[in-house]
DNA sequence: TGTTGTCTACCTATCGATAGGTAGGTGACG
DNA sequence: CGTCACCTACCTATCGATAGGTAGACAACA
């Protein structure tokens, strides 16, 4: 395998197990087993466990940043816009109840280092970013203070209906309670 | 030291630790430093880790719905009332930028002991459940179905805003969030 | 009153497993 | 021949958990 195809798989793998059980039950030894290398090779692409989180902070970041250029980019109205941003959410929980790599890690963030939690920062940073643009003709009265405000609390709402959602191991909790904010009004 | 006041000083010293670094952080031997006795009598309070976490989050329900009725016995305006709720939730925040228990632990779901994760899921019936008291004059035409939504969801923002409040290390995104939720109409 | 038995609330010492990390070797390939 | 992509073989630190011991309190009984 290229080396470029193993960094990716590792990377891959890695994501999906802290998804699924957080940045501190990841381990070199669990990663090397479901790669089909030996944890030591591991080393060889991320020196330390910390340049691992880092690099899946700041990939899962740059994902997300396309795809939300991608939504920008297509003329669609803005239901379906937000509707494609919250299927994002919905799909980590699809796949196997698994959370989003943020929310996971921002649960954990007093116990991580200091260039994974740079990463992860960058995260809520995009979608925010991405929201004041979407959210725009919703406040049309608004200052950028007040915008970026809003727009936050939509990201915070739909983190925490993750959260309650994989608590309860139920994808129907989480559009249940996106109709709910919607509802409110809180979001469209 | 009497047995019961051992049994609080470990449940204390460990609950500020999960709130801090979650419930995989949680390391007896650092527990045992902090309350000033060694690891392996901790065992004899909580003969296993699931014990202990249960116990936590067990504990953490009781302490809530003590605090959720007495709540509803005073004679409070609903502002009021939901004003002192949602302050339980910012304190967690205030005192070193912990989390809620439940978000924490919901966040680590998928790598609780059963034990624990029903004990966890306790808390968030018990949040529904008094919400739905709560804000029920808010529903005046509802079913209980419809009730039991609406009232996760506010438990599911509430949940969201205290995880980005805690990834930004920042009280005033918890409150501006709120008030967010607040302007949009999502809750009182 | 003195002894005996049992209980509590710890202790020391150690277990096997696992964590992240490293030094140095090896085979394939350009 | 040199570099790349791994490997074997280890290290130290720490994990939860267990075995077995002990000082002190207390109750019962002779």
């Amino acid at each position: 395998m290229s080396t470029t195809d193993t960094r990716e798989t590792i990377m891959g793998v890695a994501k999906a197990m802290v998804q699924a059980r957080g940045y501190n039950a990841l381990s070199f030894r669990e990663i090397a087993k479901d790669v089909g290398i030996k944890s030591a090779s591991i080393h060889y692409y991320f020196p330390t466990k910390g340049d691992l989180g880092a690099a899946l902070a700041q990939r899962y970041t740059d994902d997300a940043v396309g795809y939300f250029e991608q939504l920008l980019v297509e003329p669609l109205d803005l239901e379906t816009r937000f509707r494609r941003y919250i299927a994002v959410f919905r799909a980590a929980l699809l796949n196997d109840n698994r959370m989003c790599l943020y929310g996971i890690m921002a649960a954990e963030y007093g116990d991580l280092p200091p260039e994974v939690r740079a990463a992860v920062d960058g995260f809520s940073e995009a979608n925010v970013r991405w929201l004041v643009q979407v959210l725009a003709p919703r406040h049309p009265g608004a200052d950028d203070v007040q915008r970026r405000r809003a727009a936050l609390a939509v990201f915070a709402a739909i983190e925490g209906a993750q959260l309650v959602a994989r608590g309860r191991d139920d994808i129907a909790v989480f559009d249940q309670t996106v109709d709910a904010y919607r509802a409110a009004g809180l979001m469209p």
